[in-house]
RNA sequence: GGCGGGUUGGCGGAGAGGUUACGCAGCGGAUUGCAAAUCCGUGAAGACCGGUUCGAUUCCGGUACCCGCCUCCA
């Protein structure tokens, strides 16, 4: 077995990884705060940590690896948009908008995240909603965890708040390199009256009437943000567990703050050995945001016609501690590299067996550009050889599956508008068309007809086994469609006449 | 103000103290009615200033610029 090389926040360091217990590793994921659509950048810790999960499970078994991932389901956002929703003559009662919401919004991740060639979290290889725990589902835990610290003279009430002592947890700081009087110092801190020192942080706090809310020691009340993955994660994976994984941004207060919590409530356990971090994601060479206008879904780029697959290998063009920059031009140059792989290899066989100096470098933490690269070394010489053995072919699969890639074949790659019926009926009359003239040799009416319909979006091209037609679509799509269907059927009166 | 990341050829993007990354684009060729696709070949680099070294793009120090976090955020 190859040893995995990660590196650690919490050490700084690149370390061998060795699980407290090869019969079943333990990873945790910080998941989405379940209000609305997953943006480009929820779902960079998804693909990259899903390579992980992955490896790992080539390296110690499926049924020997625990994945979990949360969904956090309390939230003012989400109470914001339930909210939103009663005021704009809803009916329904707060709480059932609540849960409709959040339904709603798991239902999206699984399928957007499943588009993107992410495995599902699982306990032991075994797929199933446990894996992927509701923060709503373990608020007696959070209760229990809370009152604990209390006890152990780590948090205190105030005025329906309970909050913790960070002076309490002389390693408050560590992960993220900052003392609480460095912090203090340059703090834009909401000071509350009843806190002990300002970076004291909310494990409970009250809520009113028009608020989700659950019966506590304290009153009725719900969760800080932090408390649910100390919870969860204790409940599912144990007081020590391998790995715990997430944004950098997260790495301040939110895993800050899970550490205080899991380890002054555990003192005895160790609570996550690894901590690894993606950087952040940045769009055109800017950070991602609404107000600059360049903030999309997951979901915004699958109507575009852009494959789940193409997006996955753009975010492992790049290491995921690096910073990434999605642009237009790695969705082209990636969508052209699949594709050449997809028709290298043709059917999608199984069985095959991964390349292992592919596996070394993901197993140096997790370098997939360089595993990519890799691919494309061993792409290149399946192709300078005449024929190909299926033999080749499945190792090939294989060392491309670990990857999350070449899972299903192109025809998942179909784009949403181009597969509207009466386009491609035009589309194909017009292909008879221009075959017939091309065996007729009558060359220049045949390349007429290809540059007429190119300029409604369509492009001709002879295949060695016949012809085909290519989609050629705008940034906006919006502007795709009923022009397009209208200018090809005129093309074809014209042709036909 | 505090903490952290980055700067590699036209572009994207890795590793390694001395030896080809890889890909895209470009260029030359093969193939093709023309294209497309495919195949073969090919030039090109490491922000700046010092230091260590026989030798640094790779290690150390400094400078500049870019970015992120410190408030909800992956």
């Amino acid at each position: 077995m190859v040893e995995i090389k990660l590196t650690n926040t919490r050490t700084r360091t690149r370390e061998p990884f060795v699980p407290l217990d090869p019969q079943d590793v333990r990873m945790y994921l910080c998941g989405p705060t379940v209000y609305d659509r997953a943006h480009l950048g929820n779902a960079r810790p998804v693909v990259v940590f899903d390579v992980l999960y992955r490896l790992l499970r080539h390296e110690y078994g499926a049924e020997n690896v625990t994945y979990v991932r949360n969904f956090t389901d309390v939230d003012d956002k989400i109470n914001a948009a339930a909210l939103a929703r009663q005021q704009a003559g809803d009916p329904r009662s707060l709480e059932e908008l609540i849960r409709d919401r959040t339904a709603e919004t798991i239902g999206w991740y699984h399928a957007d995240m499943d588009a993107l060639g992410a495995l599902r979290p699982s306990i032991r290889g075994v797929v199933s909603d446990a894996a992927e725990p509701r923060a709503t589902d373990y608020i007696p835990q959070m209760i229990a965890m809370i009152a604990e610290l209390i006890a152990k003279g780590h948090a205190y009430a105030a005025e329906g708040h309970v909050l913790f002592d960070v002076r309490s947890f002389p390693a408050y700081g560590r992960l993220s390199g900052r003392s609480v009087d460095d912090m203090i110092a340059g703090a834009r801190v909401e000071v509350a009256p009843f806190k002990r020192d300002p970076m004291d942080f909310v494990l409970w706090k009250p809520s009113s009437a028009a608020e989700p809310g659950w019966d506590s020691p304290w009153g009725r009340g719900r969760p800080g943000w932090h408390i649910e993955c100390s919870a969860m994660s204790a409940a599912l994976l144990g007081d020590s567990f391998d790995i715990h994984a997430g944004g950098i941004d997260l790495q301040f207060p939110h895993h800050e703050n899970e550490i205080a919590q899991s380890c002054c409530a555990h003192p005895q356990a160790e609570f996550a050995k690894v901590w690894l971090h993606n950087e952040m994601l940045q769009v055109e060479g800017k950070k991602m945001s609404k107000s600059l206008g360049n903030f999309f879904t997951v979901r915004d780029l699958l109507d575009q016609g852009i494959p789940g697959e193409v997006i996955r290998y753009v975010f492992l063009m790049t290491h995921y501690r690096k910073p990434m920059d999605w642009t237009a031009e790695k969705v082209r140059e990636a969508k052209g590299h699949l594709a050449r792989w997809h028709a290298v290899v043709g059917m999608l066989a199984d069985g095959g067996t991964a390349d292992a100096e592919m596996i070394e470098l993901l197993c140096d933490d997790l370098n997939t550009p360089a595993a990519l690269a890799r691919l494309h070394k061993l792409s290149n010489e399946l192709t300078a050889n005449q024929t190909i053995s299926e033999r080749q072919q499945a190792d090939f699969i294989a060392s491309a599956r670990l990857l999350g890639l070449l899972q299903t074949d192109t025809s998942a790659w179909d784009d949403p508008i181009a597969r509207a019926p009466e386009l491609t009926a035009a589309v194909e009359r017009l292909l008879k068309v221009w075959a017939t003239l091309r065996k007729q040799k009558d060359f220049v009416r045949a390349d007429a007809l290809k540059s007429d319909v190119e300029t409604f979006g369509v492009r001709f091209r002879a295949t060695p086994s016949g012809t085909a037609a290519d989609f050629l679509r705008p940034a906006d799509a919006s502007s795709w469609g009923q022009d397009n269907i209208a200018g090809l059927k005129a093309i074809e009166t014209r042709y036909n006449a």
